[in-house]
DNA sequence: AACCTAGATGCAAGTCTTTGCAGGTACGAG
DNA sequence: CTCGTACCTGCAAAGACTTGCATCTAGGTT
């Protein structure tokens, strides 16, 4: 795993402090394949770091999203979850409003609504970490 | 105000019973114009009803919205904000992540993406209330 | 290597929002 | 018009997340 070093670079590029507890904390995000909550991500992270404390999860993951090292996946009806963000795997995520069914979709269509967005309005959208609700095609058929 | 009528028709429509609770909240979600947080709308309505409680609030919110009188906008970092829901004027929402600002945007661009969703993941994107995060031209700017 | 300071952490208390439960009410059936 | 019950409401307590403050530490400076 290629924490580590990314963890330290793009901290101190965004002028942020490398700590124990956000190396610690990084990790946590990625274990069992991504998608914590910050509850598992606390949990996880305090084997290995014992004193840690919850507040401080909530603030480090805020700043791992700020300088640009995971994503957040707000899931609407349910918890916020956490996930390592790829940047040489940009996409956004599609959420079900009825089923809560997590789909992700490549940045083609994406890229394109943000370009028309900056034409229109001057408005950059954030494509890495994009998140649409609606209805799923289960669900929509149903309805 | 036509908020009377409508209640009653698209409450019963979607399976829900008409309260007075109900609306009284709906009223306050349109009082100065809109765009109110949950404790506004709930000062505004105890006005009217005194014995009114907070959880009712949140829970009318939400069921006036699964009825699609109202709509959300989750303002990522500032407190969510709730606002009539006007079919005959669709709109989306910008939020600029860094100061805030909500800025209204037309559906054009909007129904281009949904169009592009619905062929090729099945997804029906919800166009009435979206919400985008990203930075307006004032803070992209800076960075 | 020792020092300084902005920034990070731990703790505790605060907000915003949700949930469980007991009693109350809308509204369709009789 | 009255009844019955599924749905709502109020209350209190929990859950999720944030904030204020004192202490500590990363990492640049000397």
């Amino acid at each position: 795993m290629s924490c580590g070093p990314r963890l330290v670079q793009e901290l101190r590029q965004a002028g942020f402090r490398v700590t124990p507890q956000r190396g610690v904390i990084l990790e946590a995000v990625s274990h069992n394949g991504g998608h914590q909550t910050a509850q598992q991500v606390f949990d996880q992270a305090r084997r290995r770091l014992p004193g840690l404390n919850l507040a401080t999860v909530y603030r480090a993951l805020d700043t791992l999203h700020r300088a640009g090292l995971i994503d957040l996946l707000p899931n609407g009806s349910d918890l916020v979850r956490y996930g390592l963000h790829d940047p040489s795997h940009p996409h956004g995520h599609l959420i079900c409003r009825s089923c809560d069914d997590i789909q992700e979709i490549g940045s083609d269509s994406v890229q394109r609504l943000a370009a028309a967005l900056k034409r229109t309005s001057g408005f950059s959208l954030d494509v890495g970490h994009l998140t649409l609700v609606g209805l799923c095609d289960r669900c929509a058929a149903k309805a």
